[in-house]
DNA sequence: GTTGAAACACCCTCAAT
DNA sequence: ATTGAGGGTGTTTCAAC
């Protein structure tokens, strides 16, 4: 559970916008980029990790020059809404390989999940596995033509 | 723009699914996990690199500790579907500091945004901006109630 | 908060196999 | 592909301000 006391000020937020946009940055180019001393913002940064506020870091795979170059969005509509069912519904999805984003929502939908393949046939797949043991009353893919932003880091300074 | 010509291999898939999981490791460590010797697993990781398959690195923050609580989906219809039009929005929606994701899609609806904000205040200021100048026939936004997968690393062995 | 220095770990290269 | 070793770079800690 994350500590919600803890306080942020505007340089956490220059830190946290600086390494969500390249986290490989050195502690001195960091340092720079805030505008603090090396040593005060390396403090800063141990603090950040440690109140979990920075969960990890990842690399970003050109997924499309792996041939994984379908990225569709599906919703899901469903009958079931007992916690058995939901639970054991996660379950199945999590297991699914091609799965990036998977969220319960509200309104006309019951679930979203953004899935990446390898072109339409690998969607079919995906779809084939999707739906195997469980009543889903109806499953539509929107079908990714562009992507325009793909998981930008927010500029945090900006949020409020 | 990327050579699709690179030959890649399981050592290499293996190295960008454990680097997506956490960009952080040591180079003994990342050797370690991948079944090579340091120096053969570096000399791919340069490849990778220059090669463009490992596009950047970039931290992964809570943003709902920062208060950015609320997820939503905002699927539009517009009525125009011009070059100049289409480049115009597109300018205007990445002006947008809560827009994470933002795609064209094929179907029934045109956009899918994927936002991030500061409760339902936060969205309706994000839809008041949105929607300012630009005549869109229906915007309709699904809430995220709860984010089983986030942006998750996919295991790129198993994608085939 | 700052600078500066020292210890340490890691990265990168190279040579040899 | 491998091991091993050296030099350079960056990280981390500490002392003093």
């Amino acid at each position: 559970m994350i500590d919600k006391s803890v306080k942020i000020d505007s340089f956490d937020l220059k830190i946290l916008t600086a390494l969500q946009r390249d986290s490989n940055l050195s502690q001195r180019d960091l340092a720079e980029k805030v505008g603090l001393s090396q040593n005060a913002c390396w403090r800063r940064l141990q603090r950040l990790h440690s109140t979990g506020l920075i969960r990890g870091s990842h690399i970003d795979v050109d997924l499309s020059a792996l041939g994984l170059d379908l990225t569709v969005f599906v919703m899901i509509r469903t009958r079931h809404h007992s916690k058995e069912w939901i639970d054991s519904f996660r379950d199945h999805v999590e297991r699914l390989p091609e799965v990036i984003d998977f969220y319960r929502i509200g309104g006309e939908w019951d679930y979203l999940i953004k899935v990446v393949t390898r072109g339409m046939s690998g969607y079919d797949a995906f779809y084939q596995k999707l739906i195997t043991n469980f009543d889903l009353a109806t499953v539509t893919g929107f079908f990714s033509m562009e992507a325009m932003i793909d998981n930008r880091g927010l500029d945090l300074s900006r949020m409020r």
